[in-house]
Parts: structure tokens; sequence; C-alpha cells
DNA sequence: TAATTCTGAGACATCCACGTCTCATTCGGA
DNA sequence: TCCGAATGAGACGTGGATGTCTCAGAATTA
């Protein structure tokens, strides 16, 4: 079952975004299968974890797809963005949080291409008048995946409301980054 | 000498923020020494992570002094705050980055009571009417020091100048916290 | 200079997570 | 019911980082 693989990569998210140093018995027991069947599913701790990058990297670049980031305004193309990455903030949390990933030649490149795309986002909004330009590019991209990671740990550890979650990072987020004085 | 100490978790610091399993090897080249003087001066890997988590929140804890977050305005306050936390930027995302530190109890003690300090902080702008009241005084707080540690992490990866990050971290975060349209 | 202390380099031993294996059991389909 | 596949539990070997040790050389002090 093709399922089982990935509802496995679920529940080792839930454990590696928050400690990435928890062990294969962890893992195993978070997503209620034994270690033996772990290894059957993934040959080893590398492929189970670049595996998860890999996910989340997918997933990362679907919302950014689904969000359609390259087109039209850019304020609300963001606000699109926060939406469709919220689900996956734990993915993004992770992301952050391991950082041996970026040894691997593949992941790097694909996390170098998506930044990218939010680059140019953040990038096309301050030509547009949208957002501010005093703050660089590059910053408002990596701060705003900084609390996107930061969503994910929260909600994990029950500090914040996943109801809120959407609220919380779009108006805190774009009340620093717009130009605007504050939006509607 | 008690200096050597320090500068040890210091380098410790450095490499660590980046890559929380990094071997001893690399952190004692790091530091300069050898790995048998690295273990002279800590028992062992848990003392130094310990050590350099203790060192962290001291300095947080310092920050909040010299910042007088307890006093007067709270924005003003908070500004105090980025200016004495920067520079401990990396230390800050260390303590986000080691997660199994807070499987110390003393640690973990620290932590809340300094992170309290930043919520009364939160909290009392918000009383004053300077902080948003949508925005929970808990998802402020941590959102901040995401970002601090957000800050760290691309100092110490070059992506942002360290002269910047004073303006890139107050402005960002304050356009978002602060109910007023926009500072000054 | 001589003595003491400190340091670096390296050689071990140890420990723990990982990877592999076996075998009994369970689940699902015929 | 029977058979095959999949799973779980556990044992076992292995590798690599860690912890401890020794010893020679450097640094510091008298």
């Amino acid at each position: 079952m093709a399922t089982d693989r990935d509802s496995v990569l679920e529940a080792a998210v839930g454990v590696l975004s928050r400690r990435p140093t928890a062990h294969l018995d962890e893992i195993a027991r978070a997503a209620g299968i034994s270690r033996a069947t772990l290894h059957r599913l993934f040959p080893g701790r590398d492929a189970l974890i670049r595996e998860v990058g890999l996910l989340g990297l997918q997933r990362f670049g679907a919302a950014l797809d689904s969000a359609a980031v390259d087109e039209g305004d850019a304020h609300a193309a963001l606000r699109r963005l926060v939406e469709a990455l919220v689900p996956d903030a734990s993915l993004c949390a992770f992301l952050t949080g391991e950082s041996t990933l970026y040894d691997d030649e593949e992941i790097n490149e694909l996390w170098e291409s998506q930044i990218a795309r939010m680059h140019a986002l953040f990038l096309r909004g301050q030509q547009q008048g949208t957002f501010r330009i005093e703050l660089s590019a590059a910053w408002l991209s990596e701060a705003f995946f900084d609390l996107v990671a930061g969503i994910g740990w929260a909600i994990q550890d029950g500090r914040l409301a996943p109801r809120d979650a959407v609220f919380s990072l779009s108006e805190l987020f774009l009340g620093g980054a717009l130009r605007a004085p504050r939006p509607s």
C-alpha cells in the first residue's frame, strides 16, 4: 500500500519537527508500526529523513502553485499562500530544523528554487508598491518562512489554536510587510 | 582561565546554532582547541550543551534587564529589547533549535520565566493600547522570538548584514504588532 | 635554567542507535 | 479451512561518536 508510506511520513513529521534527533523507535511508535516495518518501508534513517524533506518541499511547491504566487496582486497572492501553507506548517518547521537535510544536493536545489519563487513574489510586490522596499525581499522571504515554521511549532505544542493560525500569521506578517498603513 | 570557558562556549554557539548535531571534534576545532582540552573544560557533550543553553538564557535575561522591559512605554521597551537581543541572536537561534535542552528541569524553568517576562511586556503593551489586541500576547512573544532566531541564522549564513538586523527585525515585527497605523 | 602546568595528538575502550536477521503470530484472500 | 503475505517482537552484530587514558612537547613561572 502506497498510502502507508505517506501516513508514516506524516507521523514522522510530527515527531521530527519537534525533535530532529528522535530515535527510530519513537518514530515507529508514533506511526503505530514496529521498527521492523519502518525499516521495510524505508531503507534507513537517512532515507526516511530525506523523503520527509522531499515531501515537505513538494508540499511547499504545491502551496506556491495553488496560491498562484506569480499572478495578480502580490498582497492577495501572499494571503492565498498563507492559507495554502498553514496546513503544512509543521512540515515547514521540519525543513527549518533538520539542518542535515541540506547536505543533499537535490534537496538543496529544490529548496533554493522554492525560495526563489517566494523571493520573486516579494520583489514583485515591492515593484507593485504593495510591499515595503526598506526591507529586502530576501529578508521578507526568510522572515515569512520563519513565522510559518513558528506557527507549526506553536500548533504542535498546543500553544496556538489551529483556527487562529491563518489570521495570526497573515495579520502579523502583512502588518510589517505591507506598504499601506494597514490592510482592511 | 575562566575566560577560556566563555570563548569556547561562544565558538560552540557558532557551530551548534547552525548544526545542532555537530560532532565534538568540530566544536573543538571551531574553538581552536583539541578535543582533549574540550573534555577538560566540560565533562561531556551534555554538559557543554547545557552550559551553552544556560549562557543563552542568561544573556536573554540580561537583555530583558538592560532593556527594562517592564518600564515605560511598551513600544520603546520593545525597541530597546531588539537592540539588546540582536547581538545574541545566534544564541537565541540555538535555544530554538536545540530541543533536547528542555528535557532539563532548570533550563525549562528559566526559559519559562524569561518568556513570561516577554509575555508580560506584550500584555502591558496591549493594555496601553500600543500593541494590537487581535493577536494574542502569547503569539506575539512566540513570533518575536522566532524572528530573533531567524535573524541569528540569517546573519550566520551571511544572508543578512549585521548592520541591518535591528532595523529589519524591529520594522517588520513592530509593523505587524503595533496598533498605530505605522510608527514614525 | 629548571620545574611545573597545560595542551595536543593519538590510542584505546565503551556505549548506543542503527541495520539485519529470525521466528511466531496475525491478517487477508482463495 | 488453508495458505501466503505481512507484521511485531526480539536477538544480534556493527559503526561511529563519545569518554578516558597516556605521553611528549609547549608555555608559564620561579
